[in-house]
Order: C-alpha cells, then structure tokens, then sequence
DNA sequence: AAATGATTTGAAACCGGTTTCAAGAAAATG
DNA sequence: CATTTTCTTGAAACCGGTTTCAAATCATTT
C-alpha cells in the first residue's frame, strides 16, 4: 500500500481557498479571517496534510537543520558533544542530523555537500584532515570547527584550553610523585594533541623531568601501543592518556603485566567521558567543558543565522582536573 | 563575505546552452553532443557549481538518505550498528544520517517528520515507545526497526535472536556453577528484553533454579540498581547483565563491595561491544551481530527502494557467547 | 451616496532543479 | 533531390511550497 501525502492544493480545494491562503494559516504570516483559519485547520485535519519540507525550504533557504559531522560515531567524547548540540539546537526549534565521516576524506566531502545542498543552517565538524580546506572555504553555511585551531575558513571555533590540560595533569602527576612520565598521544588526530603535548613539555621542563612519549595512530592498537610503551619505557611511573578510551586500553595492558595502578604507576586520562567514572578504578583525568563546548557551538550557528554575525570567533573554554582512583599522592 | 553558489542557469548561460542540456549532461539522461559536453564541463569547473539537492529531490522525490533514529547516540551498541548502517549505506550511494530522539516521544516524531519532509529513502529506527504507531503508519518512507517484535506498522524488522541469548548466557552460567543467578535487565527498554528474559526463565526452570531478578530504569542508574541487587539478593553467584555498559557498572560495585570476579560472582554482559574485550577484567557477553544487524537493515531499505519489495520482513540474527575474563568453571 | 482608506484574498511568479514535448538539424532512405 | 527517420536541443511545465502584487471586499469619512 501507497500512501499518498495530501498537498497543500488539497487542503485548499477542500477548504475552499487559495494555497496561498492556506500557506498563511500555517505559517501566521498573514491575517486570515476568522471562519477561513477554521475551514481550513478542518481541512488539513481531515487531510492529515504536513508540509513538504524539502519544498518549502527550497524557498525560505533554511531547514532548520544543523549538521554535526564527526570522523566516528564511536568515539563516545563526540557524541556526547553531539547530546548537547542536539539540547541546544533542539530547544531553539532546529534538529541535529549526526553524520558519521568514518576518517574518510571522500565521506567528509560528501556530508559537507549533503548538508550544504539540504540547506542545513550550519555545520559543526571535527575535522581530521586538512585538505579540506577548499570544501570549507566554498561553503555558504556557517562551519564551527571544534578542537581546532582558529583558521580563517572557520566561522568559528570552539575548543578547550589544550595547553592548560596538557600542564594540570602533568603538574599533578609529579605532585603525586611520578618523575618518569610518559605521554601517549591518543589515537585522535582531530584532538589539538600539540597544544597539550606542549603543556606536558614545558611542566617536565620546569621540574626538570625528562618529556617521553609515545604515539598510537588508530584507534583500537592502543592495546599495541601500551605494551610497547612498556617495554620502551621500563622505569614509567606515571602515564598521561590522551584520551580517555586511550587510558581504558592501557589500564588493561597495565593489569595483563602485573603492574598496580596507582602504586607502582598512575594514570591520568584526557576528556571527561562519563565511562571513566564507571570504570575500574575510576579514572583520573582532565575533564573537557563536554556540555558547553557543544551548547557554545550550537549557539553560534543560531547567532549567524539569525543575527547574521558572531559574537566570539576563538572561544577557548577551561578544563579542570578530576582526581579519583588512578592517581594518588606517593608517600 | 558571503558565498554564492552557482546555479544551473549560470552554468548554462557561460556554456551557451539550455539549462535543460546542463541536466542532461550531469546526469547522463540524455544524449548530447561531444561539443557541448566539454563545455558545459568546462563552465561547471569554471562556476564551481554543484547542483542544490533540494532542488533535485524535490522533483526526484528521493534523496539518497538512510535516517537512523536511536533514543540515545551514547549508547555504543547502537552507534556501533550505525557505522554498519553507514558502510553499506555509503557502498550503495546513499548516507546515512544519524537522529538522537534522546528518549523523548517528541523528538522522535519531529525526526521522522523532518526525514519523511526531506524525501529521504528509509528510516532504520530502534523505537522505544509504542505511541509511535500512527506516525509510522502514516510514513510514506519504508521504516526498518531494529530490537522490536514484527509489527504491521514497520516495511521489516531485524532483531538477534533474544531469546536463544537469554539461554545460552544462562546455561553458561550454570555451568560454570552458579546457582543463585540474577538477571539484571538493562536500562534499555528499547531491547527486546523479555524473549532473553523468557530464555533466561526456560532454563532456570530446565534446572531447577529460582529466577530472579532486578530491573533498572535509567542509564545511569545502573550503579545504584547494583548495590541494591546485592542487597537484597546477598547469595548470589551469578549476573546477567542485559547490556555490556551495565555489566561495566555493576562490576564496578562489585569491586566497592569487595567481591571477588570470578571467583565469587560471575558476570555474563549482552550485546558484544567493543568495549566489553577492552574492560578488565574482559567481559563475558552475548554478542550479537552487531555488522549483520547494521548491514541487513540498510540493505532492506535499499531493496525496497530498488525493488518496490522486500526479500523478508522478519529477519532474526543468531547471537553466540564470547566467553572472556568474568566467568570461569568453578571447581 | 460617493470617495477614501484598510483588509482580505487569489493569481501568478518564484525557489532551482528535472523532464516532457515539439521543433530543428542531421542522417538515412527511396 | 525529396522524403522519411533519427538525433540533438531548448522552451515550458513540473515538483510543492512561499511571497508578491493587484484586485476585491469591507469599513470609514465627507
């Protein structure tokens, strides 16, 4: 069985108007008299008529559509980044469409233009690549980059104080009394990994330690890269994850080797996701603004495209640090 | 700066044809001569042009979307079936757009409007209430809904086989040599919960065991569902935890109350996320084919779009048991 | 009662593509 | 060379809404 959708000439045949008229009842963007907003509410309820979406934004130019276009729907950091755009866009009458670019540039390509062609509002992205700097620059929709650096084919940027992350989890781990502190770059390339790569630097500088690291590029070889980190790094006591699912991963390597965390070595994550309370131990690590960063970036969209400009183009948002189990000061 | 695209009108009036031609020549619908073909290549590179989808679609009547609608994305077992969804969308020419209702009636509504007004090609929904029945009986769209019970209302539905999971988890159990087994339902009430309560039942009875169980309503209070579990069941030897995430909380209170995994308690998760092989201890658990699931589903949409048909409505996967680190035969 | 002003209304243009249809050009046939 | 057939092409209709614009209706003033 087909069903067939009634048209707004439907409603108006029935109604015994003009679509225009029709169209303003919907719409409010005219005054209607009294007895024909009621024949034709009668009509579209009799109808079941629902506007053509895809009709009507061809004209207005506005779907009320932000898209969200991260390099993996897995990656739980993003997608909870995603639940607070999805709140904001939500609360100001827009929807979020989440879209999956799997780290493919082609796929990237093809959701820009997807989104671009739909006459999305707005785009937020954490891009991984580069080369996508033409497909951003030729976008007539605002694009809010997050954990980004500002560049000028951005509208905006949103991101947290990398630097200061990077620094806080260091100074703590040799508060707590590490003094071979490795860094593993999580798998994440999108993340601003240099800014907190140079808070990690300049921390060992100042106290004289030794920066080590150690780099890890896919995902699911952080498992590899912890057991090679041990063996690289014998004498470690203190491990700065990049990532919290980076941290998970390594927690398990850690527990397969026999070694104790947090006595013989601790363990500092990087993002805030909720799974690092649920893990254990808990997870001690440095907790990106998640709610904010997403709200701030929604927010920006709606601001460009009902004010037509933007408030703030570099917002640097603060992170804190959340001391719980894989850490703990060495006596 | 604001950017304006080209239009067809634009390209066609540079190479000096109809726009009618322009059309043809993007779309191969229409033989044209050689001539024209370089030119209008030549203008379309030269405009940068790219054709408004909108547009298209709202002659076409298809959009090459796949709308995937999940009540929440944080829920890994179910983002990890929209990167299935997304591969075999993407190998097909189409994408899929990933919609989080958040749980809430509401939103759900609003996004299978939003995707049936933008012509999109199918919706894979896992729905989580039942008052969802007229707007998708009124859905113009094929709909595939993923963990329900067949139901007229939807084009097909994929599901594992839950109730063989309720089983074999509980057998496994048994023959490790727990006794005092409790099933702990997830916070997911979208899964299709009792056909593996029902398994679990059958083969409590099949040994003479008394089933029992708990329920936990919220995501996150999967923790507090724990301690009480223990509470009131202080015997218990074995856990089933309908989803993984909720076996990773409840091992979590295990450890707080000092009770040993394995020996004391065994833990058997359900769904088989990548998540449960990275915990540690590595968790027992139902895996369900989470890439089968994801494929199929995005397979019967395009099917139906194809073929104005589908090979089968009611597809039911086979699940298995991945045994890892919280079970191990008691002597 | 006539003239003026304020409202309501529908016909038609528009958004930016795709497709139909019929005309014009080229090729094939008698 | 005239006629038929085939191919290429652009004008116009179409998709389903929104908005403009001018006509029609109504109320108000002289």
């Amino acid at each position: 069985m087909v069903i067939i959708l009634a048209q707004i000439s439907d409603v108006a045949r029935l109604a015994g108007v003009s679509s225009a008229t029709v169209s303003r009842v919907i719409n409010g963007t005219a005054k209607v008299s009294e007895e024909k907003i009621k024949r034709v509410m009668e009509a579209i309820d009799a109808t079941g008529f629902k506007p053509n979406e895809i009709a009507r934004s061809l004209y207005k130019k506005s779907s009320k559509i932000i898209g969200y276009i991260v390099p993996s729907i897995l990656n739980v950091f993003l997608t909870e980044i995603g639940r607070a755009i999805e709140d904001e866009a939500f609360q100001n009458g827009y929807k979020m469409i989440l879209c999956n670019s799997d780290e493919n540039p082609k796929k990237e390509v093809a959701y820009i233009n997807m989104l671009t062609a739909m006459n999305a509002d707005g785009i937020i992205i954490t891009a991984n690549n580069d080369n996508l700097d033409e497909e951003i620059r030729s976008c007539p929709l605002p694009v809010v980059a997050l954990d980004k650096d500002a560049g000028s084919r951005y509208t905006a940027v949103v991101q947290s104080d990398n630097y200061s992350g990077g620094r806080i989890a260091t100074e703590h781990l040799i508060e707590c009394g590490c003094r071979h502190i490795v860094l593993m770059r999580g798998p994440q390339k999108y993340s601003s990994g240099s800014q907190r790569f140079l808070g990690y630097v300049d921390v060992c500088n100042e106290h004289g330690i030794q920066p080590l690291f150690m780099e890890s590029q896919y995902r699911f070889d952080a498992v590899q890269t912890s057991r090679e980190l041990l063996k690289r790094f014998p004498d470690v006591d203190g491990i700065l994850a990049l990532s919290d699912m980076t941290a998970l991963s390594l927690y398990k390597v850690l527990c397969e080797q026999g070694r104790k965390v947090p006595d013989e070595i601790m363990i500092v994550g990087y993002d805030g996701v909720e799974l690092g309370a649920l893990m254990t131990p808990a997870l001690t690590t440095v907790v990106q603004p998640i709610e904010e960063i997403g709200r701030l970036a929604a927010k920006l969209i709606i601001e460009q495209v009902t004010d037509g400009k933007i408030s703030c183009r570099e917002n640097v948002l603060p992170v804190s640090l959340k001391v719980r189990q894989t850490t703990r000061p060495r006596r």
